[in-house]
DNA sequence: TAGTGGTCTAGACCACTCT
DNA sequence: GAGTGGTCTAGACCACTAG
């Protein structure tokens, strides 16, 4: 909350969440915003420009800043979110089963990563558990240049707070892929799948701010249950 | 290209496509491309800005904008993006075959959406194939309230070429699902699907730029041809 | 015509990185 | 200490929407 805009940002966005703008209703004016705020008005646009980024408004030239409907988007689906923020954002009854620590080099072809050299790593694999049944496998690799050793009580409860509470590391972006694919005999069992049934795979490699690549993972999920939701924007940048 | 800062983003996207920049070179700094462009630096900052959501660069604080490694990213597929553009972007020997165009109501069921009144639109089926395979079946809900009649040459080159560029639609974001699903026997039959195989679903609400609901779309893809990319950043806004 | 958002400017101070 | 990006300001002009 150290930014202006920010601070802001969240004022807005807390202000439509609770209707006090209601949805459908007009934003007092960006100048309005910016008196009200005792701020300029570039200030207020930045803090626009975030709720427009995160599908809070909708900017319309000449007329204002509506609400939009869309409650259903107050948790990030699409960007990079781990399973435990997702957790406490929906209220889901869940917990994480850790099958797995140890060392191991990222299997590259898998991620369809080219390198000269092998990347040491350790692995750790997960089973994410909702209502008691098994519903994603997660298996991560975790670069050893970036994080030497993790311990077992850290992957029972969240790698991500870890990595940006503890150690200070600055998750920044990724890349991500989906494809449907058949299960090894070992997906199938702990997933509990029928026979036959296929898998959701997302794989992605996340970085640091400083475009250290820091992390590969293997999500496979049982399609039945398998839900993402994204928010969109068109832009042509003319 | 009316823009100054539109213009700087894309001299400069080009000059990282082509290599100029080259990949994990810095930029030159932001005072520096202020003079370059002639210009102030916030309008530099405004297209580094953009270079970055779209996974050009990397901004690194106290060093510079480095150039990332994401050839793979040029085209945006998690974005909104019609099989037209996608189709020429990527160069695939494709083809789109119209099966049906007729008015229809919206099945609102389908798509989870309230509402009291029905949707009258324009139902048209499409059935996208890439070297000779059927790959992904596309039925588009084009809502009378905005387009009142749709031609059919229209249909089998590309609706939002006809939608933006000929009725001047402003085309603005998207609400997404994707879900793994059992196909029916008609989708199972014009996708050459094995028996049992299912299907991945992406399901669309399209909205225009004054938030008017414009179109309904189901996408459904053979789970083995399915691959969606995405780059995501992980914005915690403090 | 008045109000809105979109763009742009020329400054300023700060926190950070590197040498 | 010099250079970098991050934030912020107080103006300005424009294109668009409305009554």
């Amino acid at each position: 909350m150290r930014n202006k805009y920010s601070a802001i940002y969240h004022d807005l966005a807390d202000k439509i969440i609770h209707h006090i703008y209601p949805v459908g209703s007009y934003l007092p004016s960006e100048t309005q915003l910016a008196q009200l705020y005792g701020t300029s008005r570039e200030t207020i646009r930045k803090a626009l420009s975030a709720l427009l980024t995160n599908g809070f408004i909708q900017k319309i030239r000449g007329k204002g800043s509506v609400v939009l409907n869309l409650q259903r988007f107050n948790f990030p689906v699409s960007g990079i979110t781990s399973f435990k923020e997702l957790n406490q954002s929906q209220h889901m009854n869940s917990s994480t089963k850790v099958l797995c620590i140890e060392d191991q080099y990222v299997p590259l072809e898998k991620f369809d990563y080219q390198s000269d050299s092998d990347l040491a790593a350790t692995y750790v694999e997960r089973l994410r558990i909702v209502n008691d049944e098994p519903i994603v496998l997660d298996r991560d690799y975790i670069l050893k240049d970036c994080v030497s050793k993790i311990p077992y009580e850290v992957a029972a409860d969240s790698l991500y707070a870890y990595f940006e509470g503890k150690l200070g590391l600055k998750i920044s972006y990724a890349t991500k892929t989906i494809t449907v694919e058949h299960p090894t005999k070992e997906e199938t069992q702990l997933l509990a799948l029928e026979p036959h049934q296929d898998v959701v795979v997302v794989r992605s490699q996340t970085y640091l701010e400083d475009t250290t690549l820091f992390q590969f993972t293997e999500s496979i999920h049982r399609p039945d249950k398998f839900n993402f939701v994204d928010f969109a924007r068109r832009q042509k940048i003319n």
